[in-house]
RNA sequence: GCCGGGAUGGUGGAACUGGUAGACGCGCCGGACUCAAAAUCCGGUAUCUGAGAGGAUGUGGGGGUUCAAGUCCCCCUCCCGGCACCA
């Protein structure tokens, strides 16, 4: 054995035995329960990132802990190799995307493989390959002759100048990236799934997945959004251009006597209608065009408004109510248009202060109502009685005026008083949008949220004028894209027949490879020889369509083609995918929580419901396609930058980076290497190429090795947590590895003689530990209590403070030594005992350590002569008999302050406790001869003195 | 703006069900080894106060519940993720 650590050699040697006996292969015939463990699937985009790298290495460390605890463990690996970047870089440096994209994989994969991931590699996928899409487009036909795919039009962010669709990221302040032109909204017709048909199923689905982070599951129960309200119908006459309805969904019917005004989107029809015979409306409407389509620059923009001038009337009162067009309304939401409550409505009432709107309360509190009640008191004190019609009509603040006014005299102070609390008070509760009770309502006054919505709802049908409607936030997926490299959409355009999807026997339709990227409109539209095709029902002229679908389309199956990648009969093998599916464990960014994830639950009842699984009887548990999910953080490091001539901030790699400490350790200032003079520190922040700051893993491998990559990535916080990077920790966590390995060649000799001696595995062996010295007895219990919370660490996902059992088992086991003794001057009772603790030990934490550290672990099992392969060794257990104590230690505290502590027989009556505490002299110098109020004892930690 | 998270020593983080705050690392300080340095090993290290024993304070800020709060409740600040065409 060697005495240095050098993890290049062993790595290579442990993975070179890996591939050659196929060790992560799996295979559907093995007899151990299944566990398919999936990380999401990287974009091609060069060369692994850090944050690759912790999705990785997270998903190997459950893969292998699963493995070694008897499960038949499936690790897939492939490339999501459709996207944008490929387009970008094909502008950059005159690379076809493909050539990009299958070179960028290349070199990625030989990254994962020296990552020693347990990936098995023969069911690798790529989604830019035919065979592949094929299957996506198959679904698609099958999805369009149901109805599930549609066509509409939507809004896209428009670059006039560059005559191009643009991406929300591409849309920067308004204005597009490479041209600087404001872009401008434009609706273009697309293809559409109706993910709104599944959107109760998506949402009770969310109730059957415990594995699943809450915080995740209440992302996407407030997306999907389902609501109660009504749609309410405002009619307006022919003095608006022809009689009709506008319609509005609100989940607030109970404020519908509170309405002032109504909104329309300047893209709704009478805004349009309006903006017919007036110039400065069309200019408003046109102004609304501007801009980006982005919902966080829509809601985040001032609040903008125009009348139109025209009126609809209110559907319970009649009253006639003003249009106004606003920003702020979204075409693609609802209907278009919302009746504004500004009392009881942040923005409309934000709208209306603006606009001078007025605003008219009709939901109370009880303590509004309470001072109301006062008020009236007060009124009618000096003979003023304020009539409800009036109330109803006008509101509280109006008619309260008009009462004022119809005093015959000055109003007393204590009036004026009176008055202004109320105002003030009513103030105070602008807008009001909780529910209450319903007042100035008419015959709903005194209703409460439930009564006021069954009353209103009921009078409006009874009208005609609305009922109670179900509604969902979520929007159906539009999966048009004006781009080359993504997976080209299976229809056909006949002047004669409408849209025809292509029939199975011409799938795939396959994306051409050579072509040239301009920026400026899709390359396949100018591609006759694409899109020129024969109508596949009346076999006439026929045009094939040239948008592709959005890449989130082969990221919502690819999960279940793993399962059979090489299928060449369907998306996947029924089987197969009875066998492996669903997706035991899946492993992905927390920025994945909704629109993958989502679009992902949906994909997989589509493929159901299309019989892709088989039987449905045959296909229990397909429902969802992961039972547990683990989003993890993101990696963070530190940013330093100088400011050029010009105040641009130029961004400085910290790998280029001193950091001065103080005595103390606190850091003081930075330096760049090259020049020795200062830089500025900035903020920690997300590894990025625009702030240089990121660390490139390839670096830290070449330097360190794969094991201390993956330790320190483990180690440096919990899976879910941003991980902050830090070159100090990969030292450290590279020093770990070297102590272990230290500590194995330094007992090589007699742990290897004493496992050779009892043949393996080790715990075959009952070695008699009830006569071991108490020294003895100590470590090994500090060694089964940190196994056994390792093992509980390990299925919470908390892989940190498993590593940190591990250090501290290693530092137990360092320590092991009979006192004065070496082991070469040992008697052969105190020998032996010891080297079998050290060697129970190093077999315990070698284990541990392996589905983190597997390299490492795999090459001291094998010189340390515990048994050939790591891999098939028995998960450690702990020995419930090495955890027994006699004696426990008990805090006491007075007033729930420490103040000194007890060791007591573990079998300790409570009153006894409580007599000892009371005795022990810092309980008696803070009693000072009084008497315990109340004495707490919580069994095994503490007793509390109440004094 | 809306939805979801987060904030603990110089630093990354630990504290499982409300029960000893700071495990385990990193850094720093001291020591051993060395001609010296690196590496390695041993010890110390929340803050203030005290010679010391000890005392006081302390988990982003403010309030509350409790014998007891990092943990539960209410309000606030700042930071991060998502917002439907980045993946």
């Amino acid at each position: 054995m060697r005495p240095d650590y050098i993890p290049k050699d062993i790595e290579a040697a442990a993975q070179q035995r890996w591939e050659d006996q196929q060790a992560f292969r799996a295979s559907a015939d093995s007899p151990k329960p299944k566990y398919y463990c999936l990380s999401m699937f990287p974009y091609p985009s060069g060369k692994l990132h850090m944050g690759h790298v912790r999705n990785y290495t997270i998903g190997d460390v459950l893969s292998r802990y699963h493995r070694m605890k008897g499960q038949n463990v499936m690790q897939p690996m492939g490339w999501d190799a459709f996207g944008l970047p490929a387009e970008n870089a094909a502008l950059a440096n005159n690379v076809p995307p493909a050539a990009w994209t299958y070179s960028n994989i290349e070199h990625m994969k030989q990254q994962l493989k020296s990552l020693g991931l347990g990936i098995d590699w023969s069911r690798e996928i790529t989604t830019c390959k035919p065979e592949y899409y094929r299957w996506e487009q198959w679904l698609f036909t099958r999805l369009f002759e149901k109805g599930i795919i549609y066509k509409k039009t939507a809004a896209v962010n428009w670059d006039p100048v560059d005559c191009t669709v643009l991406a929300n990221e591409q849309v920067i302040d308004g204005c597009g990236w490479r041209s600087g032109a404001q872009v401008e909204k434009r609706e273009i017709p697309m293809y559409f799934f109706r993910i709104t048909a599944y959107a109760d199923e998506l949402l009770d689905g969310l109730d059957n997945l415990p594995g699943w982070p809450e915080q995740v599951k209440t992302m996407q129960r407030n997306w999907i959004g389902k609501s109660h309200g009504c749609e309410i119908e405002f009619p307006y006459d022919a003095a608006v251009g022809r009689e009709g309805a506008l319609k509005v969904y609100t989940t607030r019917p109970d404020t519908l006597m509170g309405a002032t005004y109504v909104a329309v989107a300047a893209e709704h029809t009478l805004a349009a209608q309006a903006a017919g015979n007036n110039p400065k409306l069309a200019a408003f409407v046109a102004e609304c065009m501007r801009g980006g389509t982005a919902e966080a620059d829509v809601a985040t923009m001032e609040k903008k408004g125009m009348d139109t001038g025209l009126f609809v009337n209110h559907p319970l009162t009649g009253e006639r109510l003003p249009v106004w067009v606003a920003n702020y309304v979204l075409m693609g939401y609802g209907e278009g248009a919302v009746m504004a409550v500004p009392a009881h409505d942040e923005r409309d009432f934000e709208f209306a202060e603006n606009h001078g709107l007025p605003v008219k309360h009709v939901v109370a509190s009880r303590e509004l109502l309470a001072g109301w009640e006062k008020l009236e008191t007060a009124l009618s004190g000096e003979g003023v009685a304020v009539s409800l019609e009036t109330m109803d009509r006008l509101g509280m603040l109006a008619c309260l005026t008009g009462a004022l006014e119809s005093l015959s005299g000055a109003p007393s102070e204590a009036l004026i008083k009176a008055v202004n609390d109320f105002a003030v008070q009513l103030q105070s509760e602008s807008p009001n949008t909780e529910y209450g009770t319903l007042t100035c309502s008419g015959k709903y006054n005194g209703m409460d949220f439930r009564q006021a919505f069954d009353a209103i709802a009921a009078d409006l049908q009874a009208k005609g004028l609305g009922r109670k409607r179900t509604q969902f936030r979520l929007r159906d997926w539009g999966i048009s894209r004006q781009r080359y490299w993504g997976c080209p959409i299976p229809v056909i355009h006949c002047p004669a027949c409408g849209d025809v999807p292509v029939p199975d026997e011409q799938l795939p339709v396959v994306l051409p490879e050579n072509v040239t990227i301009t920026g400026a409109g899709s390359p396949l539209a100018k591609m006759p020889e694409f899109y020129q095709c024969a109508c596949p029902k009346c076999g006439g002229e026929a045009r094939r369509e040239t948008d592709t679908m959005d890449t989130f389309v082969e990221s919502s199956w690819y999960y279940a083609r793993y399962a059979s990648p090489d299928c060449a009969t369907g998306m996947v093998d029924k089987n197969a995918a009875q066998h492996w599916l669903p997706v035991d464990q899946y492993i992905g960014g927390i920025e994945h929580a909704i629109l993958h994830l989502l679009y992902a639950r949906f994909f997989h009842k589509l493929m159901r419901d299309e019989g892709v699984f088989g039987d449905l009887r045959a296909a229990q548990n397909l429902d969802e396609p992961f039972s547990n999910l683990l989003t993890q953080g993101m990696v963070v490091a530190p940013t330093f930058y100088r400011e050029d001539a010009s105040g641009k901030k130029q961004w400085i790699n910290p790998a280029d980076i001193n950091v001065a400490t103080d005595a103390r350790g606190r850091p003081f200032g930075a330096t760049l290497k090259a020049d020795g003079q200062p830089v500025i520190i900035g903020g920690t922040e997300k590894m990025s190429k625009s702030k240089n700051n990121g660390v490139d893993p390839q670096a830290i491998i070449d330097k360190y090795g794969a094991d201390t990559a993956r330790l320190f990535i483990m180690f440096a916080s919990p899976p879910d947590q941003q991980l902050e990077w830090s070159d100090s920790g990969v030292e450290g966590a590279y020093r770990f590895l070297k102590r272990v390995w230290s500590f194995a060649y330094e007992n090589n000799t007699s742990i290897g003689e004493h496992n050779g001696n009892i043949k393996h595995p080790p715990e075959k062996f009952v070695f008699d530990w009830k006569n071991i010295s108490d020294n003895f007895k100590v470590a090994r219990r500090e060694i089964h209590e940190h196994l056994k919370q390792a093992h509980f660490d390990f299925d919470r996902h908390q892989f940190n403070t498993v590593i940190a059992a591990c250090m501290k088992i290693l530092n137990t086991i360092y320590r092991i030594h009979e006192p004065g003794l070496k082991d070469g001057e040992c008697t052969p009772v105190w020998f032996i005992p010891q080297v079998a603790l050290k060697s129970e030990g190093l077999s315990i934490l070698l284990r541990l350590l392996s589905p983190i550290t597997p390299h490492i672990a795999q090459t001291l099992w094998r010189e340390l002569g515990y048994g050939d392969d790591i891999l098939a060794a028995p998960w450690p257990e702990a020995d419930e008999a090495a955890l027994e104590q006699d004696e426990i230690e008990l805090v006491i505290q007075v007033n729930g302050k420490l103040r000194g502590s007890l060791r007591v027989g573990k079998d300790t009556g409570k009153a006894a406790l409580e007599q000892l505490a009371l005795a022990h002299p810092a309980v008696q110098k803070l009693l000072a001869g009084g008497a315990a109020k109340k004495i707490v004892v919580v069994p095994g930690r503490l007793i509390n003195i109440v004094a």
